[in-house]
RNA sequence: GGAGAGGUGGCCGAGUUGGCCGAAGGCAGCUGCCUGCUAAGCAGUUGUAGGGAUAAAACUCUACCGGGGGUUCGAAUCCCCCCCUCUCCGCCA
């Protein structure tokens, strides 16, 4: 009745500014019209609103006065009879209320987070704008070979058997591939825990549906995920699902925030629609590693936390001597759950090219008012919700295939970057044959 | 998987012969008073969401006692379904 376990953009800012969401929906390519179902469905669901609950004080009226008069013993079958009448008005005026709401709801569900006023306007990715570049292309005096071919080669990535085990998009890691894998999972979230203030943490890798919608991955994207047979239940396509969720229907205090949570989990995501799509090769796999930045911070300083964000996951990129850019998405490319992202792209010379290897995102209060995350500002004002914020640092798989194609040797070896020895068991080279 | 117990406000915890319960009491918090500091003490106050009213308040209405449905004029209290937590047994990394 009226009430909103979940939230999403915030229903009186839509119903007050139609004009800008429509904006945000073309800016971003979507189609207005389940803004238009939004509008209406929402004036009749406040109309039938104010009926129902006016009846609703009627009725506790009379019921009230049933309860004096039954006391004093006296006749009360006439005021039964109206207030059975009353109650069944309130009956039928709520199915068809429940109705409304549900279509408000549902309405409200699917429509994306209206960007920041900084966001560069565009339809796709050639719109998106570089913002800087880190780092030095490699010089080869060869012709680079592609990750594939490199880890094949060493014996350290097996694509054949891992598709015999599992399917297409699915890769064995074997012997110094295993470990650098594993190094590079561990040397990320040292990195970050104690070089850049995260505390570490490890969530489950399967979340119930209030966690999906919570971050904005249903009710939308469901054929994205893997769901559990039998169960309602998915497994997670990022550690972004259920570190953000870690505070759903909390109320924080101001004092503890900002809150910066990093998580090392594997990705699960089913690819749909990319068939044909980077089918060689690690870059898009069912299962991957990730190490994730998750940050809860007060709205007005969220944007200061995304450079900040943005710029603890270039650090990864540094230490590892890799070459890079950032750009910002513009309108058309960003997610449904964002306001403004920027995504660091790696150089990958084996494909002369840079692929994405970190996606760093403020979704301001969207996720927060779908998840229900508030925090009890000092002054004691009403609790107010928060802005979560999240990045990879890095996507690990990636980060793999660009230390295979930027440290390879003529001869076929690959060099292990100097920050990573050490979590390589001093190992500097891989070579065919090792382990 | 089997057998029990329970889910109430920031926390603890009353309330189950239906009405006076948004909900006693305690703790914590806030505001005054008082005590030369601290502790104690006295009085008041402190939930969330949506609507109306207002310059803003005061004020007022509706809903919320794990979730959903039902019975009833009326449900935290009765009935049904689901979810979750805890204890014991079994099983297992």
């Amino acid at each position: 009745m009226g009430r909103w376990k979940i939230g999403m953009l915030d229903i009186k800012f839509a119903r007050e500014n139609p004009e800008k969401v429509v904006e945000a929906l073309e800016k971003r390519n979507y189609d207005i019209s389940v803004f238009d179902d939004f509008l209406e469905n929402e004036k009749e669901r406040k109309v039938l609103l104010g009926a129902v609950e006016n009846h609703r004080r009627e009725l506790n009226e009379i019921s009230g006065k049933i309860d004096i008069l039954r006391k004093q013993g006296e006749d009360t079958a006439d005021l039964k009879v109206k207030a059975k009448d009353i109650s069944n008005t309130i009956k039928t005026q709520e199915t068809s209320l429940n109705e409304y709401e549900e279509k408000v709801k549902n309405a409200l569900l699917i429509i994306p987070n209206i960007p920041h006023s900084s966001v560069p306007l565009g339809k796709t990715s050639d719109d998106n704008v570089e913002i800087r570049k880190g780092g030095s292309l490699p010089n080869f005096t060869f012709t680079p070979r592609e990750h594939g071919e490199i880890g094949e080669r060493l014996g350290i990535l097996d694509f054949e058997r891992g598709s015999k085990l599992a399917g297409a998009r699915f890769t064995l890691y074997k012997g110094a591939g295993a470990l650098l894998e594993r190094a590079l999972i561990n040397f990320m979230l040292d990195a970050h825990t104690r070089e850049n203030g995260y505390t570490e943490v490890l969530p489950p890798f399967m979340v119930n549906r209030a966690c999906m919608t919570g971050t904005g991955q249903l009710p939308k994207f469901e054929e994205d995920l893997f769901k559990i047979e039998g169960w309602d239940h998915f497994l997670i396509p990022t550690a972004e699902v259920p570190v953000t969720n870690i505070f759903r229907d909390e109320i924080l205090k101001e004092d503890e925030l900002p809150i910066y949570y990093t998580a090392y989990t594997p990705c699960f995501r089913k690819e749909a629609g990319s068939y044909g799509k980077d089918v060689k090769g690690l870059i898009r796999q069912h299962q991957f590693n990730k190490v994730e930045l998750v940050k809860f911070a007060k709205p007005e300083t969220s944007y200061d936390e995304l450079e900040r964000l943005t710029s603890d996951a270039e650090k990864i990129l540094q230490k590892l001597k890799l070459h890079y850019r950032v750009v910002a998405l513009c309108t058309g490319d960003m997610g449904f759950s964002s306001a403004k992202t920027y995504d660091i792209e790696v150089w990958l010379p084996g494909q002369n090219k840079y692929r994405e290897i970190s996606s760093c995102s403020n979704f301001e209060d969207f996720q927060a008012r779908r998840a229900n995350i508030k925090y009890k500002p000092k002054d004691g004002g009403k609790p107010r919700f928060v802005h979560t914020l999240n990045g990879s640092g890095l996507a690990v798989g990636r980060t793999l295939v660009a230390i295979l194609e930027n440290y390879q040797q003529e001869d076929g070896s690959v060099l292990i970057p100097e920050s990573l020895r050490l979590y390589m068991g001093g190992m500097e080279k891989i070579s065919k044959g090792d382990l």
